[in-house]
DNA sequence: AAAACATGCAAAG
DNA sequence: TTTGCCTGTTTTC
């Protein structure tokens, strides 16, 4: 189920407590002994997500590639970093200003660092990572017992992490890294160069298909998933019928320095915020109920947050689509 | 408590 | 086009 800004966070995390480490691996559920057998006993050097895929590296040459599609998972536990933002009470997220607008907004690339001041040094905890993430108290042991189909658990002196339920879960040599990454858009929280918007743009301006469409195809930008496309088409008023072509190149920089801007709020605050500058109170409402938190998902019936007008839903291309058909008309 | 649903994707048919 | 993944969350009974 997660979007980008979950990989991207993923990522983080086995930077922080995998990196530099020499790691045991198993498969625990049996379906990727022979992969963790490849695994075992190297060091993990380098850790990064594109789009909705996660990138860990293994020395030379080897890589293991994981995408969690909707039921993956990656449970970590030991001694480990938690971002103490999210804690096991869902969360506070990010202090607001005076007026109403998020304080410390990253801004783009440059901004989507390692070091967050809610991270602190390792300790003993357990934390799920999909996409959403809750943390709790450790196991009692360690390592921990797996739970459920592990089919990959990674293992240092001092950390754990396990993954569950994935699409995709593979080695690859540097070739088929680059293969993965040469099919896939870009993401701005990967390369947020002028030269990425560009390709972003490039790969989506000739489109016949429907804008809905294309902001969904990871071919053609990375990490947008069902959530944040309704919320980027709405916060543009656009509608999302509209064949790409028709859309305008303009307005496709600016989709993209918007996801640029989202992105960097999913990564800072891990949730998806997509209703910037809201005040406390709202903040409240939107943390404690899904259908307070976005402009249009899941709000099928509901008056439109600006005009009113009951918000719609269909099913495009095999996913559920919200829009507002008055503020996104034709 | 049980059932329905989902913030994807790839493989199978 | 359908199925499998295999789980957490939300809705319904």
């Amino acid at each position: 189920m997660p979007e980008g800004h979950s990989i991207h966070r993923i990522a983080r995390q086995f930077r922080a407590n995998f990196a530099g480490r020499t790691v045991r691996a198993s498969s625990p559920q049996g379906r990727f002994a022979a992969g963790a057998a490849r695994l075992d006993g190297r060091e993990l050097t380098e850790a990064k997500a594109s789009g909705k895929h996660l990138f860990l590296g293994f020395g030379p040459e080897l890589w293991l590639h994981v995408h969690l599609g909707i039921y993956g998972a990656w449970d970590f536990a030991g001694e480990i970093t938690v971002d103490d933002t999210i804690a096991s009470s869902r969360g506070r997220i990010g202090q607001t200003n005076q007026h109403g607008t998020v304080v410390g907004a990253a801004r783009g690339a440059a901004e989507h660092e390692d070091s967050l001041a809610s991270i602190g040094a390792p300790r003993r905890a357990r934390l799920h990572m999909a996409e959403t993430e809750k943390a709790s108290s450790a196991p009692a042991e360690f390592p921990p017992e797996p739970v459920g189909q592990v089919r990959v658990r990674l293992l240092t002196d001092t950390a754990v992490a396990d993954l569950r339920g994935p699409t995709v879960c593979e080695l690859l040599d540097d070739a088929g890294v680059a293969a993965v990454l040469d099919r896939l858009g870009p993401d701005p929280a990967l390369d947020g160069s002028e030269q990425a918007e560009d390709e972003f743009v490039r790969r989506a301006a000739g489109k016949t298909q429907p804008i809905a469409v294309v902001l969904m195809d990871q071919s053609v930008v990375g990490g947008i998933g069902n959530i944040y496309r309704a919320e980027l088409l709405f916060r543009h008023r656009l509608d999302p019928f509209r064949r790409t072509k028709d859309v305008g190149e303009q307005t496709l920089h600016e989709l993209w320095r918007d996801w640029d801007h989202l992105l960097a709020e999913g990564i800072r605050t891990g949730q998806m915020l997509t209703m910037d500058g809201l005040d406390e109170q709202a903040l409240q409402r939107a943390m404690a109920s899904r259908a307070d938190r976005h402009w249009v998902y899941k709000r099928e019936g509901l008056p439109c947050r600006v005009c009113g007008t009951s918000i719609a839903m269909t099913e495009i291309a095999g996913r559920k689509l919200y829009w507002c058909p008055f503020c996104q008309k034709p």
